[in-house]
DNA sequence: ATAACCATGTAAATGGTTACATGATTAG
DNA sequence: CTAATCATGTAACCATTTACATGGTTAT
């Protein structure tokens, strides 16, 4: 699925400017299971515009490039209906952390604890966010989406947080469960 | 980080084969946080040998194209250990399936059951499979590397077991807790 | 017999990132 | 006065995917 089809994806929820089109890639709803930055979305929203899948309003503004609303059109909503409609690509992950603790030898104890300590912020902060989230009004696949995203992060964190003593064998936590099989958090 | 460093990566554990490399990459203990298939594996290691970072030792076979055994040069070690000391890109996520179950109400009821049925099932079965692993021998960082992926994995299935019901009403499985918020299986 | 696995590789096409280019406004 | 935010876009570059090309072996 292409930066092109996930456009037309946010457009369904309303419309949305290139600029607030990012945001919702990086802090909004989709944050939790793709992104794309400018360069590939302003490029996909002049194709969708040339296909006529979306329309554009240009809203000048004094003192600043014009704001360009986009909308989807009965066209977009077909091709984006179709485009759900087929087998999903297998989950990417590329997680440079994870490739980092799997090699935790080969590191400095410095550059591994500033990266685990970096990473655990990231979940923490994450789960805190969804957390504060409103849920009144959001239809359920959304919920769904956010709840998975809200587990995922709060796994996360926790796993981090009771087997951190793997990376870093000075530091025994106050562990009520001294075992040496890492623990997943759930068969406790 | 390009498959060229993480090729590097690889073969720090051990001579392999770029089929090899593709196996760690697709079902061994890389798979949980990347992936890259043989279009991008054998350029890299072609590029990596010309570079000095890797030595190769072709081994004919009858009736069989010539296998080559790629291992690590001190000069490859000390690129790869330079890489991992660099500060690592944010994790890069993209999941259809995700996609799809937020945009759950535009599609057909079957689809959305199908394509819930095989995710859940993926999870189910990685979670297993970890779980089946020998841990005896392995470097720490590694069996962290591991355990995330299996707290991963079944705080997915449980967060997908216990909230089918946001994305299909009418199995309302036998719940003991009947919230109207996502569970994330950390919280009871 | 059929599928899966072993085994390597190339070329074209796709798609996305990064750097560049510009510049006002607002909050700390 | 500095950083962040608002706001759009292009072009060169890079990496990866996909399709092609080949063919024997092993398990069901």
């Amino acid at each position: 699925m292409d930066v092109k089809t996930l456009c037309l994806g946010v457009l369904t929820l309303g419309e949305a400017s290139g600029y607030e089109i990012k945001k919702q890639f990086e802090e909004g709803p989709f944050s939790y299971f793709y992104d794309a930055g400018y360069g590939s979305i302003y490029p996909a929203l002049g194709k969708l515009l040339a296909e006529g899948l979306v329309d554009c309003t240009e809203t000048a503004q004094e003192r600043r490039p014009a704001k360009k609303v986009y909308t989807i059109t009965p066209a977009g909503e077909a091709v984006f209906r179709e485009a759900l409609h087929q087998r999903p690509a297998r989950d990417r992950i590329r997680s440079e952390y994870m490739v980092m603790f799997f090699f935790a030898q080969l590191l400095d104890e410095d550059h591994l604890r500033s990266v685990f300590e970096e990473y655990l912020t990231q979940f923490r902060r994450a789960a805190e966010h969804v957390r504060g989230l409103d849920s009144t009004g959001i239809p359920p696949g959304r919920l769904f989406a956010r709840g998975f995203g809200r587990a995922f992060f709060e796994a996360a964190a926790r796993y981090m947080e009771e087997n951190r003593h793997l990376l870093f064998d000075g530091d025994a936590e106050d562990e009520e469960t001294p075992d040496n099989e890492p623990m997943t958090g759930t068969d406790r």
